[in-house]
DNA sequence: GGGCTGACCTACT
DNA sequence: CAGTAGGCCAGCC
């Protein structure tokens, strides 16, 4: 009974939910790791009928562009929500800041 | 049942 | 690296 719940399934709102701020996840990507592979289109649906407060602009297309029409007030809301976290653009395409722990290196040191 | 749609994906050219 | 083609799955006529 590994299902996709209509509208809105709580699997996939956990997964979308532990993504940290400034990183970002494919559609397909949170689909595979909720346990239902294939099912992207139902992850976009999802994130629309959230019943709770999601960081769904996290959530970007494998390509790592916006999944929304550029310049459109969606894609605009999406970008700058993501730069905020410190999420760079170059273009439409995204460069996801890395983990980069070197900045915490040289300012905590070594975290082990 | 058949056909169209969508905040998609992968493979191939 | 960009564009195209076919595949996928649930929801709604």
């Amino acid at each position: 009974m590994n299902r996709f719940q209509d509208k809105f399934d709580p699997r996939v709102w956990e997964v979308v939910a532990s993504i940290p701020p400034g990183r970002v996840m494919g559609y397909g990507e949170v689909a595979r790791a909720a346990g239902f592979p294939r099912y992207s289109r139902m992850v976009s649906a999802s994130l629309g009928r959230s019943p709770e407060p999601l960081p769904w602009h996290r959530v970007v297309r494998s390509n790592r562009t916006l999944a929304f029409e550029p310049g459109s007030s969606a894609y605009r809301e999406q970008s700058q929500l993501l730069k905020q976290e410190g999420v760079r653009f170059d273009g439409l395409k995204i460069i996801e800041v890395e983990p980069d722990d070197s900045l915490d290196r040289i300012l905590w040191g070594p975290q082990d």
